[in-house]
DNA sequence: TCGCAGCGTTAGATTGATCTAACAAAAGCC
DNA sequence: GGCTTTTGTTAGATCAATCTAACGCTGCGA
């Protein structure tokens, strides 16, 4: 139906604006170094998607999804965190090795596939990043939370997700002896260059705004990130 | 590392060659044929898979795998049989679904993915179909087996593989009854026509020679299909 | 052994996805 | 408002995989 070039712009396109708060389009400049190609090349792609009608655009301006567009997107999108699941619960794979092999594996092409491997893993809300797995009818339960980099103070946090999938990022998370579902304490941050003071595991550790704010988080306590009122 | 298309072209070489019993080479319409493409187009890709050391090939030559192709055609064969295995016994599709998703499936390129796949299934020597499923170190157990076409009259045997996988083969086969593993008792070969006589649970039935010819059997009762002795 | 049918190759074109280099529009800043 | 920086487009090229149409080999049968 669609190829993978396709797959993949819409794909990345849903995951700059449907998932991004507050944004509902995109520049050319801004896909073409998500997709790591030349900014030509995205024209060139934007023009032909249009033309398909998966995507709102003309000439210098934004690129939106059309609701065809939004569907296709986010059903890569599901693909991907289905096969993501697969391999962390049933093949057990670490969860930072499950991200390249996932980008093959979402564009494969078979509803019924997709379908019944979600009933196989027993219809997962989250993938072992923390994020929401798209349903099939498109709809998406968004997980109430925010960055540790934007915790308030002396609170209590649970990880969540992390929003970085490099290796790089998963290995010093990894090796930090953080997890999903760990607790951690914010502590205080430094107003001049930003490093957080966290408590972990009864330890005090010191982590930089860059690694802070590719974890996400929620309240310990009410499970609610925004307008928590647990203090 | 190698493309859908030069995976393709290997695969088949290796289904034509390596599968095919008493055959190592194959021709350019052959190989256009299986491919479903031109001429043409495989003169061109053989040519490119000659360059990287993947087959044997001179103009006007027939096509042979080096011990390189052989590898990485087999490497693709066992991805397919696996992943008709995981479709088959963990996502309960039924066998005449499975092909044409692993087509897909096949081209996942992870030796850490087909590996843990493996484990996962309980380490498979036959898949759904009951094809061997080559190992990671390129092994195959051939499976010792006729065709039901050449089986000898009066004989019992029992149905451990089909040779055709399409759509239109595989509902004909269920919906007559049959099953992988089930036994039926050859009763007579019309020389005329070369229509069968067999019998299967319980009644006799009438089958054409094409079908009988995608359909492997063993000796029901000392599982050897050559030389058996058990009359 | 010669001719021709079938097998295989070549040349030239197409399509999709990408690039570089040069250029054009829009936005931002004084 | 005009200059500069940022953003986006165009033209022209490349590469892989395919096709069609025309042509070249080869081996089999008479
Ligand atoms: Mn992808
Ligand atoms: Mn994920
Ligand atoms: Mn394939
Ligand atoms: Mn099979």
């Amino acid at each position: 139906m669609f190829s993978f070039t396709e797959e993949n712009y819409l794909k990345s396109i849903v995951q700059l604006t449907v998932f991004e708060e507050g944004v509902d389009e995109v520049g050319v400049n801004r896909l073409a170094v998500y997709l790591d190609v030349k900014p030509a090349t995205v024209t060139d792609m934007v023009k032909k998607l249009k033309a398909k009608g998966l995507i709102n655009y003309q000439r210098y301006g934004k690129v939106s999804l059309t609701e065809e567009g939004r569907l296709i997107g986010l059903r890569v999108v599901r693909k991907h965190r289905l096969w993501e699941t697969f391999l962390h619960d049933k093949l057990k794979f670490n969860w930072d090795q499950i991200h390249e092999i996932a980008e093959q594996l979402e564009h494969v092409n078979s509803s019924e596939l997709t379908n019944r491997l979600d009933a196989f893993l027993g219809f997962p809300e989250f993938d072992p990043h923390g994020d929401a797995i798209p349903r099939a009818d498109g709809s998406i339960t968004m997980p109430y939370r925010k960055l540790l980099n934007e915790a308030v103070p002396d609170q209590l946090y649970r990880i969540i997700a992390v929003s970085d999938n490099s290796n790089e990022f998963l290995r010093l998370f990894d090796e930090m002896g953080l997890n999903i579902n760990d607790e951690v304490q914010m502590l205080v941050r430094n107003d001049y260059d930003g490093l957080l003071h966290i408590l972990f595991n009864g330890k005090e550790r010191t982590i930089s705004p860059k690694f802070a704010e590719n974890i996400y988080v929620v309240c310990a306590k009410c499970g609610k990130a925004k307008a928590c009122n647990c203090n």
